[in-house]
DNA sequence: TTTATTTGGTTTATATTATAAACATGTTTA
DNA sequence: TAAACATGTTTATAATATAAACCAAATAAA
């Protein structure tokens, strides 16, 4: 009960990243950006984070002219994601 | 999906308290202490920051010459609680 | 064509948060 | 009575989140 969260995905914004491409796999930068609200600001640093920490990868690109970034999620972060919702159940499951 | 997260419970420390209020009702300072591994100085901290918001309430008083603190959920703090969880459900259910 | 706007980001600055360390005020124990 | 302990609070510092400012290239507008 009660065990560390993993600072990492105890974020809002990270979370959404990493929930995001636990569904869908990959995303690229500006749907995420969408998906999320977020500022691209904000984002290009989380998803700096989560990729440093190798919860993600990111590949860069040109499609056509303009710089497309690619997200992917890893298995170490499913793992860390699954982790983290299983901890969290210490925290929210009521009985 | 992905609603915004209420900052006074997305903190591991605070979020704890809660969960734990959520469950007993009530508790003293010393008893939250040991069950959430938290420093006397975070605890203090966090516990005037739910309070400030009216999620719980702090009574003072002595149990023998030694002061006691005791803190009580609020309905407003579970109701906080309850809302969070769902808004957190957004971001942890895959599906 | 040159100025303005948009796109896709990154960097930097600031505000917020978490945390630990130090302190205060007593009480108990040696 | 002095040392250690209990129950917190206050203050200082480190870490985090976030927004604002910026950059480079492309496109649109004047």
């Amino acid at each position: 009960m009660y065990s560390k969260l993993d600072p990492l995905l105890h974020s809002q914004l990270r979370l959404a990243i990493i929930s995001l491409l636990i569904n869908i796999g990959e995303a690229e930068f500006v749907y995420i950006r969408e998906k999320t609200n977020a500022t691209g600001g904000n984002l290009s640093v989380q998803i700096d984070k989560l990729s440093n920490a190798g919860y993600i990868t990111v590949h860069k690109s040109f499609k056509g002219k303009k710089p497309q970034t690619l997200c992917k999620i890893t298995r170490k972060g499913i793992a860390a994601f699954e982790k983290y919702v299983n901890d969290l159940k210490g925290y929210i499951d009521i009985d």
